[in-house]
DNA sequence: CTTACAGTTTAGAATCATTATAAACTGAAT
DNA sequence: ATTCAGTTTATAATGATTCTAAACTGTAAG
């Protein structure tokens, strides 16, 4: 339970109430050792199973909205339909393995960029994302 | 009008028949020196520009996604509501200018990537994509 | 430990990009 | 000219996400 005073005092830190619904998908979220990716569609499942009192879907995306603004998820651009997140907020890179759709982090220390082109304009880089796709090479044709 | 012949003969060899809605979007996308970068919609926009006879919003669609699979075109992976589309279908890389949602081209000469991790298990690399966000500092808070 | 209210949650409606449907149309082979 | 598979099209359907407006709840102040 000292895991709840953390989550408690992290939110209102953040200048968001501690709500039951806040506090319960903290615990999903950042009580883990793994870094955890998912889509929202996901996180609804996984809680669903571990917490008897049901969060409105809107309420998902409101809170994992919030969590990105103050710093605690990052967004991970991926075309498809659906948007994943990401509770490791520092900088690296993923592998996206097209066969289970699973995204694997990189270590940024496993990876470097050379002979970066200067940018545009007077504009400053924001980010830089390397996403790489992975399959089984047997694969069928993917339309993607 | 020899452009005209080309396209024929380029849809004929790809197994699509040369319709004039075909003809008109190869004509759009292809007769031209840059790369061009686009959304459905922008896409949409430039048609109703350049030419009279209108083109339904579903026949942009299967028009775009036919000319994907036959190598013609290549998708771009970027979060956001629309999906980007490339007319250079070679291997390159982006900027992407937050202030104006515009892509840039990087040519494959000007970047590297040092320190490949190992692939997991027996997969194979399919695609790597380095999206470099780029944006003036003085921007105004982003949401994204 | 009540009150009061801004911050939250919620169900459901609304929106937006994209895909599916199924009827009408059209290249092109005969 | 005929025929028919390949195409186009308007429209409906879908699916993720956002909006709305009403009900609810932390919590600060008395």
């Amino acid at each position: 339970m000292e895991q709840q005073k953390f989550h408690i005092n992290k939110l209102r830190v953040s200048g968001l109430r501690p709500t039951k619904q806040r506090l319960a998908i903290s615990k999903i979220l950042f009580n883990r050792r793994e870094t955890f990716h998912f889509t929202i569609e996901q996180l609804k499942k996984v809680i669903e199973k571990n917490s008897k009192k049901k969060i409105s879907l809107a309420t998902l995306y409101n809170t994992v909205h919030a969590f990105k603004k103050k710093g605690y998820l990052k967004e991970i651009p991926l075309k498809g339909n659906q948007t994943f997140f990401d509770t490791n907020t520092s900088s690296h890179h993923h592998f996206y393995d097209e066969d289970t759709l699973q995204l694997i982090d990189i270590k940024d220390e496993n990876i470097s960029i050379n002979n970066l082109p200067k940018t545009p304009n007077g504009k400053k880089i924001q980010d830089i994302e390397i996403t790489i796709k992975v399959a089984s090479n047997y694969q069928k044709q993917k339309d993607n």
